[in-house]
DNA sequence: TTGCGATAGTTTCAATTGTAACCATTGAAG
DNA sequence: CTTCAATGGTTACAATTGAAACTATCGCAA
C-alpha cells in the first residue's frame, strides 16, 4: 500500500495549537477570565462563584439555587458553596419557599448589594476597554459569533457522547 | 433625597451575564473544551494538558519543558505533571542536552505519535463541524476579532495590577 | 577555585473542583 | 394512610490545580 491515505497524516490532519480554534477560545478566554477575577479578589475576596452568584441575584431576586444554577452555568454544587459563603459573609440573605420548605429563595442583603454596585462597573469598565480593540461593527459581529457558536457547540455536545 | 445619582445603580452600570463578553467566552470555551477533552479522555485516557504537550511536540519536537509551557500558555508545574504521566505511559522520550544538563529535550516516541496521528484528525473534525456554524467570511472575521481581543486582553493584563 | 544569582525542573502542601452518595421534602400511585 | 420515584440541596471524598519551597545545574565574578 504505497503512500496509504489511511494511515499517513495528510496535510489538512496537521494541527497547529496557535490556528486551533477551541485553544484559543480557551487561552483568550483564561486571560479575561483571570484579568476580572484578579479585581474583584483583591478588593473583595470574591471568588468567580461567588461574583456569578451575586450578579444574578441582583438582576433576579428570589431565585432559588438551581434557578441560580441554570442562570450562571455553573453546577449545583458550586453554587451551594458560593451561596455557603455568602451568606456567611452575610451578603446574600436566604429564606425557604412556604409551600415548598426544599426550595430557598436568595435575594442579596445590603451588603451584597453594596458589593455589586461597586464591582458592576469595574467589570463592565474592563469589558468597555477590551472592545476598544474593536469597532463598533465587529462588536456586534463577536456578539453575533459568540451566539452562534454557542448554540452549535451545545448542539454537537448533545448530539453525540455525553448527552446525559 | 429622592432618586439619589450617586446611590443608585444608573443603567450604564447594569451588568447582564447573558450579554457580558468575558462571561460569554467563559462559557462558550467551557462547552467547546469539555466536548473535545470527552473525546480524547475517553478515547486514550488524555488529560488536556497531556494532549496539549503531545500537540506541541508533534509539531516542534525536542523542546525543552519551558520551550513547551510557552507554546501551551501553561505553567511549568502543569508541564512537568503532564510530562511524567505521559514519560509513564511510553508516549514521550525525554533526553538530556549536552552540554546543559537542566535542559530537557522531549520528543514523542512512536506511540506518542500515534496517537497524535489519530487524535489530531477528531480534534479537528470538532472543530470544522464546529465552525461549519459560521460562513467562510464569518470564520475569517472570528479569528481576527479573537486575535485582536487576545492583544488587547495581554495588554490590559500587563499594563495593570498583576504585571508581574 | 569558590561563591552566588539565575535558570530548569520537581516536590510538597493547601485550596478548588468534580463525582457520587446522601438527606429531606414533595407529589403521585396504590 | 403508606410507599416510592423525583426534586432541591448538602456532604464527603478523591482528583486537579496553584503557590511556594526545594534540588540541581549553570554562568559569571572575585
Amino acid at each position: 500500500m504505497p503512500q496509504s491515505a489511511r494511515a499517513s497524516t495528510s496535510s489538512r490532519d496537521k494541527l497547529h495549537l496557535d490556528s486551533f480554534v477551541p485553544y484559543r477560545l480557551s487561552v483568550l478566554s483564561n486571560i479575561v477570565s483571570m484579568s476580572i477575577a484578579h479585581t474583584y479578589e483583591r478588593e473583595f475576596g470574591l471568588s468567580i462563584p461567588e461574583w456569578r452568584v451575586i450578579a444574578v441575584l441582583a438582576r433576579y431576586p428570589n431565585l432559588s439555587a438551581i434557578e441560580v444554577a441554570e442562570r450562571t452555568a455553573m453546577d449545583k454544587v458550586a453554587v451551594s458553596r458560593a451561596v455557603q459563603s455568602l451568606l456567611a459573609a452575610r451578603r446574600l440573605v436566604r429564606t425557604y419557599d412556604k409551600g415548598d420548605r426544599r426550595r430557598s429563595m436568595l435575594r442579596l442583603s445590603a451588603a451584597g448589594r453594596a458589593v455589586y454596585t461597586r464591582i458592576a462597573p469595574l467589570a463592565l469598565g474592563y469589558e468597555r476597554k477590551l472592545l476598544n480593540a474593536l469597532s463598533a461593527s465587529d462588536r456586534r459581529a463577536l456578539d453575533r459569533l459568540i451566539g452562534r457558536l454557542m448554540e452549535r457547540a451545545r448542539l454537537l455536545d448533545h448530539l453525540d457522547g455525553k448527552g446525559s
